[in-house]
DNA sequence: AACACTCGCAACCGCCTCCCT
DNA sequence: TAGGGAGGCGGTTGCGAGTGT
């Protein structure tokens, strides 16, 4: 950090945010709701430029961010979108309402991206006449294959820790802050760049086995059908940043719509996750369980 | 107990795109 | 239509906590 140009003001603070600048941005959001990020310092007296009080809120201060551990059907849809968009981390997110960009990027440099070279290593080894095609993709389609089995699949997902006790000490603060906001609805700029990255996502997708295609004024998409990686709940709390303008679940058997009606069979009780439907793990995706250890 | 090493993640950097004038 | 500013995004850095020796 202290690096030059960004933020190159005399007088703009660097650094770790403190509790109590956290509070400042989180009151004047909660006020003004987000955007015009320019105005934040002038009006705040934050000695933080428009770009960092922007990262701290998207990543960290907006509410219904979820951080700590990785659930085993996030990775998977990491590994899944990675596969079919590259580092299009942003789009990647949109997927997964409540991490940020920056969290799935952190997850993929430190953690997936090891898992993918011992992957690489191991499958090279076993096989040294296959081509070597696209590893991740490969990777991907063998973590959606649901042939066999695995009665433990359920068991490691559930001993999976809720969260990162290293970061619960400071969640926990953010937590607080973040009731400030509580029956605050914010204006549907979030909406606009959900909507975006989709299409984004849309645009990325070029090939023939493109998971994109667009219904009227609906996108849907087109995910494998043991895909579902959001709970009625997630999507409660996303919703509570989508405000007014909601958008809408649809389930069908081809994929997940964007736009429909909102409905998710075995979830009525709006409590049931979507680990109960998720079929059984493959070897490769216990494995990846027993990876994130 | 002290030091070295590794790892995770918050934050910064710089480029790109969009929007306004 | 061009220029400038603001916001968004992906890549990268570096600090601090955890772990090993």
């Amino acid at each position: 950090m202290g690096r030059s140009l960004f933020c190159a003001k005399a007088g703009i603070k660097k650094g770790p945010w403190t509790p109590e600048e956290d509070i400042i941005l989180v009151s004047y959001i909660q006020k003004h709701g987000p955007g015009k990020w320019g105005s934040i310092p002038a009006n705040t007296g934050l000695m933080r430029c428009s770009k960092s009080c922007r990262l701290r809120w998207t990543n960290y201060l907006r509410p219904g961010i979820k951080h700590g551990n990785f659930t085993p059907q996030e990775e998977e849809l990491i590994i899944h979108l990675q596969s079919l968009l590259g580092n299009k981390w942003a789009a990647i997110a949109s997927y997964l309402p409540q991490r940020t960009d920056n969290d799935v990027k952190n997850h993929w440099n430190t953690h997936m991206k090891k898992k993918m070279k011992r992957y690489q290593a191991a499958i090279s080894s076993h096989s040294a006449s296959s081509g070597a095609g696209n590893v991740c993709h490969e990777f991907a389609s063998r973590c959606y294959n649901t042939g066999s089995g695995n009665s433990n699949a359920s068991t490691t997902h559930s001993t999976l820790p809720i969260s990162n006790p290293s970061t619960f000490k400071y969640a926990s603060s953010t937590e607080n802050i973040s009731r400030l906001l509580e029956g605050w609805r914010r204006p549907s700029q979030d909406q606009h760049i959900r909507c975006q990255s989709i299409t984004t996502f849309a645009n990325s997708s070029t090939n023939s086995s493109t998971p994109v295609c667009f219904m009227g004024n609906q996108i849907k998409v087109e995910l494998p059908e043991s895909y579902n990686p959001v709970s009625i709940e997630e999507l409660k709390s996303l919703q509570f940043f989508e405000g007014s303008s909601r958008i809408d679940w649809e389930e069908s058997s081809s994929g997940a719509t964007f736009g429909g009606s909102q409905s998710v069979p075995g979830c009525s009780d709006g409590q049931k996750r979507l680990d109960d439907l998720h079929p059984p793990l493959t070897m490769l995706e216990s494995w990846l369980a027993d990876e994130a250890v």
